[in-house]
DNA sequence: CGTGTTATGTTATAGAGTAACATTGTTATA
DNA sequence: TATAACAATGTTACTCTATAACATAACACG
């Protein structure tokens, strides 16, 4: 039996992800500009998904002025490109780790520690999508969360409660 | 071939589903209180699922004061209950097709009229849990949201179309 | 009754996101 | 290389979503 991998991406050198995205937006032939490439940067650099504030803050932390409509649209310009996603349960952003394909993402986001882990099911999505398509709906988008708590983090519970 | 039924169920009547909501309460020995049954009434005579903002007004119009705690309050007792689901990616809260059993559901959601679809795929909800515990991630709660457009919409471009 | 608990009122504020318009940068072409 | 068209960013102001903190009222129960 062939076993279908599912198993979630390592989190990549942020250069590695960085070098993707210059050759993708050179590829398809859009600007990954210097505004763009370092809130993308910011997010591979963070251990834990960020909000657009947070984000915002680390660009002050540069020397470089900004209001919220900065963020948002570098975002917005991230999430066309597939370069990001959006949890919506949390209101933050984090950087895709198959950024070369287009896709939904699943993520199983841990509510103690903020960490994520990015699945990619097709299973799930071929589901989905046929319970759509039953009900004739059609579906141009899927947000699959699954809050919870990683694994380090039950292991600190279950220290402390000793 | 058994077909396991997924179909959405239907809208039910209001007086219904907070007769039922009532029993359940008594049942658990928790408190529907005025407030709470009324801010469970508004969502139900709603067509659409509505923002916490949007149920304040409608409590306004009713002549009683009320800031947003209130209505969060209610919200997240309803929550609590499962009598309520909250769509995450719209901000807005939506009344439970099926009270009785605690469950994460699965929604259509139109990105055009805002109209709702909820589902309950136990293969879904399986193949997630089955993700999970495979990376030793304690899921407690999924979020699963499929966005586009629903058959009244599409019509109705099709028709302006012409 | 009183007393602890739960629910609601109230004020203030934090956090998330966008509209609208001004300015600057880029690109292509005359 | 001007310049026009367009793309990207700056800036101000605001709307919408959500919660913290503390005050008051309602309830439950010995």
């Amino acid at each position: 039996m062939f076993s279908l991998d599912t198993t979630a991406f390592p989190l990549p050198d942020p250069r590695q992800a960085l070098a993707l995205a210059d050759a993708l937006c050179r590829e398809r032939g859009v600007r990954l500009t210097e505004l763009r490439r370092r809130v993308l940067e910011i997010l591979w650099n963070s251990p834990t998904p960020l909000g657009a504030y947070a984000i915002l803050d680390v660009l002050r932390e540069d020397g470089r002025l900004g209001a919220p409509p900065t963020v948002y649209r570098a975002l917005e310009f991230l999430l066309e490109q597939g370069l990001i996603h959006r949890l919506a349960s949390q209101n933050v952003f984090t950087g895709c780790r198959q950024p070369g394909n287009r896709h939904n993402g699943q993520f199983l986001i841990c509510q103690d520690c903020g960490q994520v882990d990015e699945l990619n099911n097709p299973t799930i999505e071929e589901s989905l999508r046929a319970e759509a398509v039953a009900r004739k709906f059609e579906a141009l988008a899927q947000r699959v969360e699954v809050l919870g708590r990683c694994l380090d983090c039950r292991r600190e519970t279950i220290n402390h409660a000793v």
